[in-house]
RNA sequence: GGGCGGUUAGCUCAGUUGGUUAGAGCACCAGUAUGACACGCUGGGGGUCACAAGUUCGACUCUUGUAUCGCCCA
């Protein structure tokens, strides 16, 4: 064979984008691809399929994605290597409001051709704004496939979707249809949260609350007809000047304006008395009724609160058990409006609250002010504060909906890992409220609903009608608004498979298999897409759920654009690669929990396949003039070493070891077992080690020991390669397929591990607790004691390290460590040590000669001079001490009557095994004390 | 107020059924240009596993409580 070149250092933007370009030519992401090629591939595999989580299209890929994606990607191309047909399907959501947002700023700004600057929404008109923002998204959206292509997402693109595709389209509108026959969706006049900046109402879930600072006023308002002594005395109300007040608290002063009431707990003395008597409103110049209702926490502020029906959604709930008027005071635009006096009309709500405490004070009807701090709701878009408003919209009744998911997941149709994030679905579910779905927008799926002019009734219909159902009148005008964008998505799963259509694709797909969300959104999205499922698939959409954490910065804060502490996954391929990227963030996926990351981060990932790199680019470089070791059919038959042996058994384990952890979604243990694998045991040891035969003459004995060597390194390295596949797919695929043992594209290769796969696939009988294991784990030992003493006392690499062995009689690894002495030089002394260095075998302790105690053996460096006398007697102290302390540990949990009786036999059998190894090195750096003296 | 989670080496974190002399990466210290890799190799130092009580022969691991930080919901 030839040698293979490959440059000195490993640099992924030689090959990441070819490589990936290649797997989509090939068509290797689809999945009918894998069950055809695969040679593990078995007829009747059952698919593996996930939707992505659609990103926004007029966003970019964050770091989330960038986590999201890397475990996706390495759970699907586990699966395709296990042979399964795979679909990982790739798309983007509309993301109404925020979509909205970027054109209209657009547009603003002037930069859309043919529109000056200050251009208004209002003024393009629906139809051609609709048009100005599908190029924008269609721009986007490249921009998202680019970056998905770079981050290396194995997706299948000829099934990309796009949440306003007509097929998705047809399924909102099938889904709203349907509910709406069914009674789950009505329309109605209630609170809503709006967004005075995007002008349009939110979901619940939209907002966000956080905490601020706010202040608690205290204010003032005339009970009309006096109080008497009894009700000043209990606190009830105050006298001042001849006149009656009661004191009331509220955050939101400028919403006295709208108060149609005061209500107290109804059975509060202080109040009792005060029920149906009227109070005076300040400002507005009103008189309202004391009403009592027990939605009143006595035990907050002064006990009495201000009821404001168009403005808290509490005090509509209030206003509806007591019947009382609803007063908006706000416009759209969130400014105060003529059903306030004058004097407040147009102002916004600050410059109101500022006008109406200056009046307040100015009456002496404001008592005093604190400062607090409570939750204000901003919107998740534009972060605008939120108000409650009073306004027309669809909603869609949950209960019934909620009840089946719960159910389901009670049943076991579907799974949560960690389970932990059981409890959030249950405890959002069961305490569900009416979804919102109107947005006054005009990107997204317009509601599917139409008004008579003539006879005032609705039309909700799938196709849009001609005439008025019930008067034949043709003034129909279709509902100005959109659907919110998660009622697109809600049905991802199988409006992208097809559905509502049959299609071959939902009967080969549907349900999909797993999941994969970050915890922020298990209420947006997760929870009702099982919800969706159920009601209209009968079926939950997947199975499995895995929910990770969130990516933050080195100081645990979300990584967000106003903070400025982003890392752009796209810059990490840039500096890093892509395999950087994927591996660091699995090997930092713990558990679901949050992943903290800095720039430097990265480098863990990109030492590693740099590492992969290196180890590959040794391997191929010497392979000028070899041969591989071949039987009659071609197959490689080298005779492996006990090394071979014990390399195969440590990836036998990792793989397993892989496996188990990638089953049940444990992507870090999975990364770390590879990493641990690949750079301790083959690197360090192996590789290592095969340089004893690599290193020979040009007999005819040593050249068929170095083919005999090669044919195992290669075997070995392509198995490797294949256990690292889904973790570092464009290194380990660039260097498989120059391997003269490569079988074709490494992703669709065999997983190791799989009974009757590949080669060696199917091992573990060569690992630890075999003879192999042990034995090598004593010469590890051995060699690391060396090592250790050659490190601690200075003595230079060129000065060999002559060791004379003793074993124990009980020791199980004589044979071995005889067996490969040779490599014990190899290790102790390097790869150019005389084979003379190797250890010899003695019965007896040596003169002159310093000891060194292993478990099982004890061996004799002979280095007396070049070591300093009194530093040795100090170490021997020291790991004396520490043993003694452990033997002392021991025998007193030995000597433990409960121990003995109730540990299992074996754990006692164990701890008798320790203490009496324990004992012997004791006694050994005791005597190797006095050697010295 | 309700719920969930964290508290393990200087930093970021593993540690799944209680029985190891508690690990990794980075950082640190010492040595090292050996014909894969200095993004390397070899060796080393560093933790009373937040605190308290309990269960147990045995607790980083289970229970309860405390402290503290964070998230979600009201």
């Amino acid at each position: 064979m030839k040698a293979i070149e490959l440059a000195k250092a490993y640099d992924p933007k030689s090959f990441e984008d070819r490589i990936y370009e290649d797997w989509k030519a090939k068509g290797l992401f689809q999945p009918q691809a894998a069950s055809g090629v695969a040679p593990a591939a078995k007829a009747g595999k059952k698919p593996f399929v996930i939707v992505i989580p659609p990103p926004n299209v007029t966003g970019v890929l964050h770091m989330g994605h960038g986590l999201n994606h890397a475990l996706q990607d390495i759970a699907v191309r586990y699966q395709r290597m296990n042979g399964r047909p795979v679909l990982w399907l790739p798309g983007t959501d509309h993301a109404g409001i925020a979509t909205q947002n970027v054109v209209e700023k657009r547009l603003r700004a002037g930069k859309i051709p043919g529109y000056p600057e200050g251009t208004d929404r209002h003024e393009l008109g629906r139809e051609k704004f609709v048009e100005e923002t599908w190029k924008v998204a269609k721009e986007h959206k490249a921009e998202i496939q680019r970056q998905i292509a770079k981050i290396g997402d194995s997706v299948d693109w000829s099934r990309e979707r796009f949440t306003l595709d007509e097929g998705l389209s047809r399924a909102v509108r099938e889904t709203f249809v349907t509910l709406y026959e069914r009674g789950l969706v009505y329309k109605g006049k209630y609170l809503v949260n709006w967004c005075t900046s995007c002008g349009t109402a939110l979901s619940d879930d939209e907002v966000e609350k956080d905490d601020e600072p706010g202040k608690m006023y205290h204010i003032w308002y005339e009970l009309i007809g006096g109080a008497s002594e009894d009700d000043v005395a209990s606190g009830g109300a105050v006298v001042r000047e001849g006149k009656a007040y009661i004191e009331i608290a509220t955050t939101r002063p400028e919403t006295l304006l709208g108060d149609v009431a005061v209500a107290c707990h109804p059975e509060d003395p202080r109040y009792g008395a005060f029920v149906g008597r009227k109070l005076h409103l300040p400002l507005a110049d009103r008189h309202i009724p004391m009403i009592a209702d027990s939605y009143v926490d006595r035990a907050f502020g002064t006990g009495l609160v201000k009821i404001t029906p168009a403005h808290d959604i509490n005090d509509f709930e209030v206003g509806n058990r007591h019947g009382l008027d609803r007063i908006n005071i706000l416009d759209a635009k969130g400014l105060l409006n003529d059903n306030v006096p004058s004097k407040y009309q147009g102002l916004d709500v600050k410059a109101a609250r500022a006008l109406v405490v200056a009046d307040l004070t100015e009456l002496g009807l404001l008592k005093s002010v604190e400062d607090i701090t409570h939750a204000v709701g901003h919107c998740y878009r534009c972060d605008t504060r939120i108000e409650p408003w009073l306004s027309e919209q669809w909603f869609v009744k949950m209960k019934p909906l909620a009840d089946k998911a719960l159910k389901a997941w009670r049943d076991g149709d579907v799974r949560f890992f960690p389970s932990k994030w059981e409890h959030t679905y249950e405890h959002w579910l069961t305490n569900i409220r009416d979804w919102c779905v109107s947005r006054q927008l005009w990107w997204g799926h317009r509601v599917p609903a139409w008004f008579c002019a003539h006879c005032g009734k609705t039309v909700v219909a799938r196709e849009e009608p001609t005439e008025c159902p019930y008067c034949k009148s043709t003034e129909l005008t279709q509902d100005e608004d959109v659907l919110d964008t998660w009622f697109s998505s809600w049905l991802w799963p199988f409006s992208t498979l097809g559905w509502p259509k049959d299609t071959a694709d939902l009967r080969k797909y549907y349900p999909t298999s797993t999941l994969v969300t970050a915890y922020d959104i298990i209420f947006f999205w997760v929870a009702r897409m099982i919800m969706a499922g159920l009601e209209f698939t009968d079926q939950s959409p997947f199975k499995d759920v895995y929910i990770h954490g969130l990516v933050r910065d080195k100081q645990g804060r979300k990584m967000s654009k106003s903070l400025g502490n982003g890392i752009d996954p796209l810059k990490v391929v840039d500096e890093y690669g892509a395999d950087a990227l994927k591996f660091t963030l699995a090997y930092n996926c713990a558990g679901g929990q949050d992943v903290l990351l800095d720039t430097e981060s990265f480098k863990m990932g990109s030492k590693f396949a740099n590492k992969v790199w290196n180890a590959s680019r040794y391997i191929l470089m010497n392979l000028e003039g070899r041969e591989m070791v071949v039987d009659a059919a071609g197959a490689a038959a080298a005779k492996p070493s006990d090394l071979d042996n014990w390399i195969k058994g440590r990836l036998a384990l990792a793989a397993a070891a892989c496996r188990s952890a990638l089953e049940g979604y444990r992507f870090n243990e999975a990364a770390q077992a590879a990493y641990a694998y690949f750079w301790d045991d083959f690197c360090d040891w192996y590789i290592e080690g095969t340089k004893l035969a690599m290193r020979q003459g040009d007999g005819a004995a040593a050249v068929a020991e170095k083919n005999r060597q090669t044919t195992l390194l290669l075997e070995v390295l392509e198995e490797s390669l294949r256990l690292l596949h889904p973790f570092l797919p464009f290194v380990t695929e660039e260097i498989y397929r120059m391997l003269p043992n490569s079988r074709g594209p490494l992703i669709i290769q065999a997983y190791p591990g799989a009974k009757g796969g590949g080669t060696m696939d199917g091992g573990g009988t060569v690992g630890v607790g075999t003879a192999v294991g042990e034995g090598f784990g004593s010469l590890q030992e051995l060699v690391r004691l060396a090592r250790t003493l050659r490190a601690e006392f200075q003595i230079p690499a060129e000065t060999p390290l002559r060791l004379a062995v003793k074993t124990d009689a009980s020791f199980s690894g004589a044979t071995f460590l005889r067996d490969n002495v040779a490599l014990v030089a190899l290790f102790v002394n390097g790869p150019s040590a005389p084979a003379d260095t190797a250890p010899e075998f003695v019965e007896a302790k040596p003169r002159g000669a310093v000891g060194l105690a292993g478990r099982g053996f004890e061996a004799w460096a002979f280095v007396l001079e070049a070591v300093d006398s009194a530093k040795l007697l100090a170490r021997l102290a020291k790991d004396a001490e520490k043993e003694g302390q452990y033997v002392e540990r021991t025998k007193a949990k030995l000597a433990n009557e409960g121990f003995v009786t109730a540990a299992p036999a074996e754990v006692v059998a164990k701890e008798r095994e320790k203490l009496a190894e324990a004992e012997r090195r004791v006694m050994r750096f005791r005597q190797y004390m006095e050697d010295l003296e």
